[in-house]
DNA sequence: CTTGACTCGGTACTATAGTACGGAGTATAT
DNA sequence: ATATACTCCGTACTATAGTACCGAGTCAAG
């Protein structure tokens, strides 16, 4: 029954909207299949793909970073430099974005403290006074 | 020469332009002060406050979300039960973008490898394939 | 073999998060 | 004391990331 991934079917499993799709198409995040007869047919891998474009942007990526993210690949060992250094961009980048959350998970933390323990600190408690 | 803290001023310490903190104002993010005289004058928080609703931003969290955390604070015991569960929410929801950043950094490193190693897989290697 | 769901490609509209600009008043640095 | 920089408030414009809608064509289930 799913023989042929459309770009309806694709966008069902992938849990974003057809239109979804061709605008990731147009920004070149994903490129568009040749037509099989009158209608596209994609590749299962671009399910995996348009997730990880929607995780990213989760985590603060911007398309233009994820675009980025993805082209990210070793073709030959010649360009290997070139990629490695940015590759280690981003993971410094991600590592400070984890810094940052692990930071503000302590605040959280703290405040849900200060509700739990009786014996609480003053009248008012927000998470800035802790992060 | 910083005695008052005028709109310019606060936005330079914050790294933010003039026109966002008042777009910050008009959200709800930042309460206006009043008019000391014909100018208005920030308190000093309103720096930390402004750093963390772009720190929480480039984190993927949007100024609707950055409010309700900046607004997560116990005013009484009374209310204590409701923020706990907000805060928790906050704390179940940044776990879960730690885990997916460090499958990213882990991807990344993976890649990285890939490039190291001299006795590199095979021809095309992207990131996604580790992710 | 028809009818309803889907595709194609295009244009237009929306929400979010600013950024720019303009006119009038005010402060301050020389 | 006067130029220049800054404030105030308002409106308008921009970029990003979609979302909606359109007419025309096509596929597939009953």
């Amino acid at each position: 029954m799913n023989q042929k991934l459309t770009i309806g079917k694709l966008a069902l499993a992938s849990e974003v909207g057809v239109e979804t799709v061709r605008f990731y198409e147009r920004k070149g995040l994903i490129k568009q299949p040749e037509k099989q007869g009158t209608f596209r047919h994609y590749p299962d891998e671009l399910i995996a793909r348009i997730k990880f474009i929607k995780r990213a942007q989760e985590l603060g990526f911007t398309l233009a970073e994820t675009k980025e993210l993805l082209e990210l690949k070793i073709k030959s060992h010649s360009k290997c430099g070139d990629v490695l250094e940015k590759t280690e961009r981003k993971i410094f980048e991600i590592n400070n974005k984890i810094k940052d959350l692990k930071r503000m998970q302590k605040s959280l933390k703290g405040l849900a403290d200060c509700c739990v323990s009786d014996d609480m600190p003053l009248s008012e408690c927000p998470i800035l006074d802790y992060f």
